[in-house]
RNA sequence: CGGGAAGUGGCUCAGCUUGGUAGAGCAUUUGGUUUGGGACCAAGGGGUCGCAGGUUCGAAUCCUGUCUUCCCGACCA
């Protein structure tokens, strides 16, 4: 075991980012560009996120299947803008065994056509809907620049897809997931998320409407963290489904879909992390506490191992024989959010030292009022970690009126600005072109007063816009 | 996919210019001493130099191709 040097993340982000993700042990390259190995401890983070989101899947009436990974050509093509965004980044079957196909199959980049295709077979009438599946899979999407859980060829994930016999309870089925992701993300993650629609330059291919959860890392940049979309009837039609509704009559359904995926472990790295390495938000933390044990204390860590055991503190214990500087050190890359010191020098005078990984803050406390105390602390560290975050989010966002101040604020801030636009494509060609910042969502809370940031002409709506990973 | 940099024991790197058959520190193993912020002593083990061709009597070193990683850009979750 080693626990190396955490390049300085104010001088050089993106090293460390690659430092931490390496360094706290969450992934490894393989041979395959794009395809990492997540292990144990980036895996068991996953799970985490797995376990609370499907619990929430199926509270709210949803049930977990699992669709093929290949999807013919012809099938691919049936919805044309679908298609034609994902065409450029699929991954091609050509041969099986020693034969070439007749048709070749890409590796699903996402799965709506095979759930249509399926849904067709099952849906006849209104007594069948809604039809609220998920499935957690894999997916390939054949990108050029691919770095650790933020850009890879496969990826991680979570996909719902849902039928629904109105327009109106789809918008409300994706309103109600996209809300989901928001609570899970806040709550349960600590990232204080930016959330709305997307504009329709930025919407998911095939959607009608696109509902995005973005992240503010560290750096300002944003991190879309999940998406919801509402289809409208777009795919049904292309896939022919149709049910015989109550009045006898034949109709279309309506479809969503969302998902989010392991990228969401790069934003836990990039908005709570220091130099120090990872902060795991105790909601999520695959174990709460890290016991490190100094000197002789084997009886009362026993006793101690008991008590956490009861009070359901998931711990682990480190019994190395390295000095406890070094599991100090290496405790904190690996970002337990408590770290217990049971030291003999303490507990002769019946004291334990209890340390905050996200303050670093020693508090010393009795042995008795040990489970306790962590507990009560878990909670706090979880409600300052998003407050930090949060506070630092909104330093970071900034409003521009006109293009001198989005120039402004362009070439010397790094966060989100938010700004008056008139709805037209070209406004955001012009920022993506100028300064490489997109649109993150539309802002509908807030009234519009005065012209496009952008053009001068008359603004329809208020916008989010930024850089982004 | 364009521009740049880099691949040598597990890790970080030296050696390459001027070809002669691989070296350091850390990690690791064993024994011992240690233990409250990255321990110490002693003795070991481990690589044919990303991969594939080529030049040569001989290639880590020169040439070509390719793969992977990092940075910048374009594209995208």
């Amino acid at each position: 075991m080693e626990v190396k040097e955490i390049t300085n993340r104010d001088v050089d982000f993106a090293k460390w980012y690659t430092d931490v993700c390496m360094k706290a042990d969450l992934v490894d390259y393989s041979s395959v560009k794009g395809s990492m190995i997540i292990r144990p401890l980036g895996y068991a983070i996953w799970e985490q996120m797995q376990s609370v989101l499907d619990r929430m899947f199926k509270e709210s009436g949803h049930e977990n299947v699992q669709m093929p990974m290949f999807i013919p050509e012809s099938l691919l093509n049936v919805e044309k803008d679908h298609v034609d965004g994902f065409a450029p980044e699929v991954a091609w079957v050509t041969y099986g065994g020693n034969e070439k196909l007749e048709e070749r199959m890409c590796v699903r980049p996402t799965s709506e056509v095979l759930f249509c295709e399926h849904y067709k077979k099952i849906i006849n009438t209104y007594r069948d809907l809604p039809k609220l599946y998920n499935q957690w899979c894999t997916i390939v999407r054949w990108e050029k620049t691919t770095r650790p859980f933020l850009r890879s060829r496969e990826i991680l994930w979570q996909e719902g897809h849902t039928m629904h016999a109105t327009e109106e309870d789809a918008r409300e089925e994706t309103l109600r997931m996209f809300n989901i992701y928001k609570k899970f993300q806040e709550e349960y993650l600590a990232l204080p998320v930016i959330t709305g629609k997307k504009t329709d330059k930025e919407k998911f291919a095939g959607a009608e409407e696109s509902y995005t959860i973005e992240a503010m890392m560290y750096d300002g940049y944003a991190l879309q963290n999940g998406t919801s979309h509402y289809f409208g009837n777009h795919f049904a039609k292309a896939f022919d489904i149709k049910f015989t509704d109550k009045d006898n009559t034949l109709k279309t359904p309506y479809q969503t879909s969302w998902g989010v995926t392991t990228r969401m472990i790069g934003s836990i790295i990039m908005t709570h992390g220091d130099n120090n390495g990872l902060v795991i938000p105790p909601m999520i933390a695959p174990f709460k506490v890290i016991v490190i044990p100094i000197g002789n204390v084997d009886d009362k860590l026993y006793e101690l191992e008991d008590s956490l055991k009861q009070a359901g503190i998931t711990y682990k214990v480190d019994n190395s024989n390295k000095t406890p500087g070094f599991k100090f050190a290496d405790a904190e890359v690996k970002g337990y959010p408590i770290r217990i010191e049971l030291g003999a020098r303490d507990l002769a005078n019946n004291k334990v030292t209890l340390v905050r990984r996200d303050t670093l803050e020693k508090i010393e406390v009795s042995y008795e009022e040990i489970v306790d105390k962590v507990n009560k602390l878990l909670d706090v560290i979880q409600k300052d970690m998003f407050n930090k975050a949060k506070a630092r989010r909104d330093s970071m966002i900034y409003e521009a009126s006109n293009y001198e101040e989005i120039t402004e604020i362009a070439n010397n801030k790094s966060g989100f600005i938010k700004i008056n636009w008139c709805g037209n494509t070209e406004c955001e060609d012009k920022l993506k072109n100028d300064f490489g910042i997109k649109s993150r969502c539309l802002i509908e809370d807030e009234k519009v007063s005065g012209p496009c940031s952008v053009c001068g002409k008359e603004a329809k709506t208020r916008l989010y816009i930024g850089r982004q990973y």
